[in-house]
DNA sequence: TCATTAACATTTGCATACAAACGAATTTAA
DNA sequence: TTAAATTCGTTTGTATGCAAATGTTAATGA
C-alpha cells in the first residue's frame, strides 16, 4: 500500500459553498422582495420594530431593541425614523428618568394588520422555491443557526 | 355541521417564525463568529473580495463586485479598503479608459491559504448546532433561496 | 459614420449594524 | 449607607448595502 486511504480528501475552498456567503445572499434577496412589497415604505427592520411594540406593548428603546435583536445604536436609529413617520412616540418613564416609553401611535397601531397580511406575503414569496416539506425544514434548520 | 372543515385555520404572524427575521439573526450570528476569528481583521465582506480576486485572477472593478455579489458601491469601499490594507493595488486597463485593473498584491496573494484555513474553521463552527446530514441539507436548501 | 446604447467608476443619500466610549440614573451588594 | 456595578440613552467611527444620478468611455446598429 503506497496510498493513505484513511486521510480525507481535502475539497476545494468554494466561496458559493460557505454557509456564510450565502447567508448573505438569501438575505439580499429577501431584502429585495421586502422591498418590491413596500409597506408602506418601511424597512424589513422597521418592520420587526412595529411588530414587536404591537406584540410587547410600550417599552423602553434598549428593551425594544433586544426585543428585534437590535443592538443599542440601531435601535435608535429605527426609533428615531419611525418616530419621524409618526408611527411611534415616546413618553418619560415614571421612577426612572433615564427611559422614556415608547409606544405605536394610533396611525402606527392602525398599521399592524396590513403588516402582517404582507409580512405574510413577503414570507411565502421567498420560500417559493421550496415545497411545503422543504420549506418546514430550513426553518426548522434556519432557527437552530441563530 | 355549524364549523367549516374546510377552511384552514390562519395562523398567528409570530416574527421568530418569519424567513426573513431568522436570516437576519443567523447573519447576526456568523458575523460575529467571523469577526471572533479576525483574519488580519478583514471582514466577511472583503473576505469574499480577496477570495474571488484569487479564483478569477486580476479584473475590473465592477466585475469583481459581480463575482463578489456586491453592487458598484459597495465593492467601490470594499476595495478602497481593501487597497489602504496593501491587499489589492491598481492598474490601468489597456484599450480602455474607463476601467482599472484590480490584483492581488504579493501580501495579499500570501494570505489567500491562510484565509481559506480560517474560512472553513468559521464554516465549521457556524454549522456547528447541526449535525453532518442537516448540514448538507441546510446549505442545498439554503443554496435555493439566492 | 454617427447617434444611441451600454458599461465603467464615482458620488450622494439613506438605512442598517456593531464596537466603543460617555454621562446620567438606578441597582446591587458589601 | 454608600461604593461598585449595571442600565439607559446617546454619540462617534467604521463598514456594508442599495438606489439614483453623473460624467467618461466604449460598443452597437441604423
Amino acid at each position: 500500500m503506497t496510498s493513505d486511504t484513511t486521510t480525507p480528501i481535502l475539497e476545494d475552498y468554494l466561496l458559493e459553498e460557505q454557509v456564510g456567503y450565502l447567508l448573505r445572499l438569501a438575505n439580499q434577496r429577501h431584502t429585495t422582495i421586502f422591498q418590491s412589497h413596500t409597506i408602506s415604505g418601511l424597512t424589513a427592520t422597521q418592520f420587526s420594530a412595529m411588530l414587536r411594540l404591537s406584540q410587547y406593548g410600550k417599552c423602553s428603546q434598549n428593551q425594544l431593541g433586544r426585543y428585534s435583536a437590535m443592538d443599542v445604536a440601531t435601535i435608535k436609529g429605527v426609533v428615531d425614523r419611525l418616530r419621524q413617520k409618526g408611527l411611534v412616540s415616546t413618553e418619560p418613564f415614571q421612577n426612572d428618568k433615564r427611559r422614556s416609553l415608547i409606544s405605536l401611535t394610533p396611525e402606527g397601531a392602525a398599521m399592524i394588520e396590513g403588516l402582517e397580511t404582507s409580512g405574510r406575503d413577503i414570507t411565502r414569496e421567498t420560500l417559493a422555491p421550496l415545497n411545503a416539506s422543504e420549506r418546514q425544514k430550513f426553518i426548522t434548520l434556519l432557527k437552530k443557526l441563530t
